[in-house]
DNA sequence: AAACCATGTTAGGTTTTCTTACATATCGTT
DNA sequence: AACGATATGTAAGAAAACCTAACATGGTTT
């Protein structure tokens, strides 16, 4: 269902109440929006808006600086994972051209590994100093 | 579950967001406040913050509005469900005491049409006209 | 030591929201 | 038909929240 996905990409919370649910100080929310690592939409008035989505990622954000990362390790990071979900979704629409329930299990759990196999490879060619210099 | 009521009633919104979730203009909103339909928290400002429940209720109070009923008439309504919820949940619990699966279902069947009498007779007793004068 | 990163802080400006007050259209009542 | 009440619109002035831009600062890298 996209429903779901609607609502949780709709632009409903200032950045006021995001500090709350964050326990992010305004300047860290736009520094990250400068970096690109959100993009919360704007009113008319160009105060930002945040989704259920925005907050999530803000969430990971946090849990990732606290590990260390930088902001340069968390961009990768997303951009990683953004790429990896392209690969498996559209390996799940191949799969779900043609295959019936049992097959398609075993071919999900391929694709997954070859997802895997991309994505290692893909870390290999960066630098990976990159991420924690 | 207590986890999902406390979010269903956690102040997030202003009332920019609400006016468009509601199709409400602000002035139907604080009047609606004013005459104790909903009670929005408030931040240290002053400004109204409203919850999920909020906006339910808000979404309620527009559709009996469109049926016609008025302000006074829908905050007996309001009124009477939350009575009538009350009862329930005292029922609820008091046949949750020591009663079986099988058993539970016929008393609660049972209470709520005791609810429901009550209900009835507490309309009976008030002057109904008073509700769509 | 110099440069950089992530964040704090300040300043001036704009948007949003607040309360209060008055205006108005639609009623039901007299 | 005039009247009073109800529900909503609108305007004004003030306060809160948010905006961008700039400079400050404590830790890290280089």
């Amino acid at each position: 269902m996209s429903g779901k996905e609607i609502r949780r990409s709709m632009p409903l919370f200032s950045i006021g109440t995001v500090m709350k649910l964050t326990d992010l100080t305004a300047r860290q929310i736009r520094y990250y929006e400068e970096h690109q690592l959100i993009s919360p939409a704007r009113t008319d008035g160009n105060r930002r808006m945040f989704s259920l989505n925005d907050i999530d990622r803000l969430l990971e954000i946090k849990d990732l600086i606290d590990q260390g990362i930088n902001i340069a390790g968390i961009k990768q990071l997303f951009m990683v994972k953004e790429q990896q979900n392209e690969v498996i979704a559209q390996e799940v629409k191949k799969a779900k051209r043609e295959v019936t329930d049992e097959q398609l299990r075993k071919l999900l759990r391929n694709e997954l590994l070859h997802a895997n196999r991309l994505n290692r490879s893909s870390l290999r060619q960066g630098d990976l100093s990159r991420f924690f210099h």
